[in-house]
DNA sequence: GTTGAGCGTT
């Protein structure tokens, strides 16, 4: 199974790169995905983690939540379910 | 050469 992270808060200079070693360092993960602004294509400064353990997802959560992160604190969360695609 | 709430479109 695996655990969605919702990651907020972060600087507009933070990579996926950078947030899949922060998260890595606590556990596997299993994806990273960085939102940006889909019209402007602007980064949003959040993004969601997946991870596969989920004991390991809680550790990252609370060892990377209101933690500095490219000199910004990040908001680290479990992230709500993504609405699935419309089919009309 | 910008901006700041916060939950994504594969």
């Amino acid at each position: 199974m695996s655990k969605n992270i919702y990651v907020g808060n972060l600087p507009w200079s933070a990579t996926e790169d950078e947030v899949r070693a922060a998260f890595e360092a606590h556990g596997p993960v299993s994806s990273v995905k960085l939102i940006e602004d889909r019209e402007t294509g602007r980064p949003r400064g959040f993004g969601f983690v997946e991870m596969d353990d989920d004991s390991a997802a809680l550790d990252a959560i609370e060892a990377l939540d209101g933690k500095d992160f490219g000199g910004r604190n990040i908001k680290v969360n479990e992230a709500k379910p993504r609405a699935e695609r419309p089919r009309w």
